[in-house]
RNA sequence: GGGUCGGUGUCCGAGUGGCCAAAGGAAGCAGGCUGUAAACCUGCCGGCGAUGCCUACGGGGGUUCGAAUCCUCCCCGGCCCA
């Protein structure tokens, strides 16, 4: 089997390593190693995905996983990339949010008893920051800092240099928690590495350097930041963040983000995400040069980690409601094909007699919120942008009536390429 | 507290009595090309019962036939002085 160490420089996953001979450990295994997540929100997001993913490969090389939740710390906000204070959470949020997160985590971690000394380990900081005083704080973690120091890293400076910000000293005390959960995994559970984003470096190398002054040796690693190739942040979309809560963010729409990455960076996705052999990312990156077109590289990239992360199942679906929707004829498709199809996309109800009558379709269309207003609904008519069950409308004063059900039932309508609403009559 | 400059549509930003639903740019949406792309080209881009009406230029009040534009008070921000 290839190495680690060749393989994590293969896929470009390495950015900082405070000691290479780290890799050497890794390499052979049975090494604990552990990074962070703020439990913010109730669902992980694209954007943890390159931390979860790395972690799994370290443990599928037989190194043992620490994921620390960061139960106090999310109390206090990591000063880090954000450019204004952060809003406080309230734990009740954070346990909530917790809970919910667990079973994501256990999609990429193994946590059974079968991963014998590489089982993965979840643990919550405030298990021991919880119980912590603050003097006792000030004497074991603190007194170890200069301020100096502390100010001259890079997260916290950015927020020097906002006047019209700040930053508070809680805030400014996050690094000085981070490195003590450091120095606790290390003395507890002998964790002696601690990877993360390259944003982490500062927070990682303070980690690093306390449990030296404790006569012991650790060792950082960071990832590179993911970037998109217009400069604008991984997992964005307009619709907001990128989920992995299907009920979040569906396993379609997850399918459709990675599938539309673009030519100059699914190379790149293919290595941090997902877990093809480097032959085949290789054969992946020549057919993309030769035959972008076909977009083969997106199409794994997509079906990879939708895989990886819904299953192979909803991967399937995502698959056929894509070709669906892009490829084919929605009227050529069975009433379960189609709903199907389409149960993914924002429905409205109507009732069955108000189509006795006929309703103005610029009024249905601006009532299932596909447009914003009636004025936008005959815009995209005149534009040729609207579609009924497949079909352009040309007229903005077209009727609909119980005629134009599909099955009797529904109404597809449907916006430029990508955007479908449906609507059942009941 | 005093002085001064400013607050305009999703954002940036022009306009300083009628020709203003408000230049220009960005974002966004649609059409074309294409690979469900990028780039590029075209159109749209407050609402509605639509040759008109309503709402909108920080908020209130006022002047005027007519106000984003003038006056006044208030709120908010920049800079200078105390």
């Amino acid at each position: 089997m290839q190495r680690l160490s060749e393989d994590l420089k293969f896929r470009g996953l390495l950015h900082q390593v405070t000691d290479p001979r780290v890799l050497e450990r890794l390499d052979r295994g049975g090494v604990t190693f552990y990074a962070g997540f703020d439990p913010t929100a109730p669902s992980l997001h694209v954007g943890n995905l390159l931390q979860l993913c790395t972690m799994k490969r370290l443990q599928l090389y037989g190194n043992r996983p620490i994921i620390v939740a960061g139960g106090a710390t999310a109390l206090i906000g990591d000063p880090g990339g954000k450019s204004g204070e952060r809003a406080l959470q309230s734990s009740a949020d954070v346990g909530d949010n917790l809970e919910r997160v667990v079973p994501q985590l256990e999609k990429f971690l193994d946590f059974s008893a079968g991963a014998g000394p590489s089982k993965a380990v979840l643990l919550n900081n405030a298990q021991w920051l919880g119980e912590m005083c603050v003097v006792e704080f000030l004497r074991d973690v603190g007194k170890h800092f200069t301020v100096n120091q502390m100010v001259s890293k890079e997260s916290v400076r950015a927020r020097f240099e906002r006047l019209d910000q700040g930053i508070s000293y809680t805030e400014f005390s996050y690094m000085l928690l981070q490195a003590y959960d450091f120095l606790r995994l290390f003395q507890d559970h002998g964790c002696e590495l601690q990877i993360g984003g390259s944003d982490q470096w500062g927070n990682i190398t303070v980690g690093v350097d306390l449990i030296r002054k404790f006569s012991g040796d650790a060792f950082g690693l960071t990832t590179p930041l993911v970037t998109k190739s217009d400069g604008t942040k991984f997992g964005k979309t307009e619709d907001g963040s990128v989920w992995l809560d299907p009920s979040r963010t569906t396993p379609y729409r997850l399918y459709q983000f990675f599938l539309n990455s673009d030519d100059d960076v699914v190379g790149k996705y293919l290595r941090y995400f997902t877990f093809l052999p480097n032959e085949e990312i290789a054969s992946l990156d020549a057919e993309t040069d030769l035959h972008p077109e076909r977009r083969s590289a997106a199409r794994a990239l997509a079906r990879e980690v939708c895989s990886l992360v819904h299953g192979d199942d909803e991967t399937a679906r995502a698959q056929r409601i894509s070709d669906v929707l892009f490829g084919g004829d929605i009227s050529t498709l069975s009433e379960d094909e189609l709903l199907d199809a389409l149960s993914t996309a924002p429905s409205s109800d109507i009732s069955k007699s108000s189509l006795t009558v006929g309703i103005p379709l610029v009024d249905l269309v601006a009532s299932s919120g596909l447009v914003r207003s009636k004025a936008d609904a005959r815009r995209a008519i005149d534009q040729g942008g609207l579609r009924v069950n497949g079909e352009k409308v040309d007229r903005s004063d077209a009727l609909v009536t119980q005629l134009d059900l599909m099955y009797g039932k529904y109404l597809i309508l449907r916006k430029g390429k990508r955007s479908y609403h449906v609507v059942a009559a009941r």
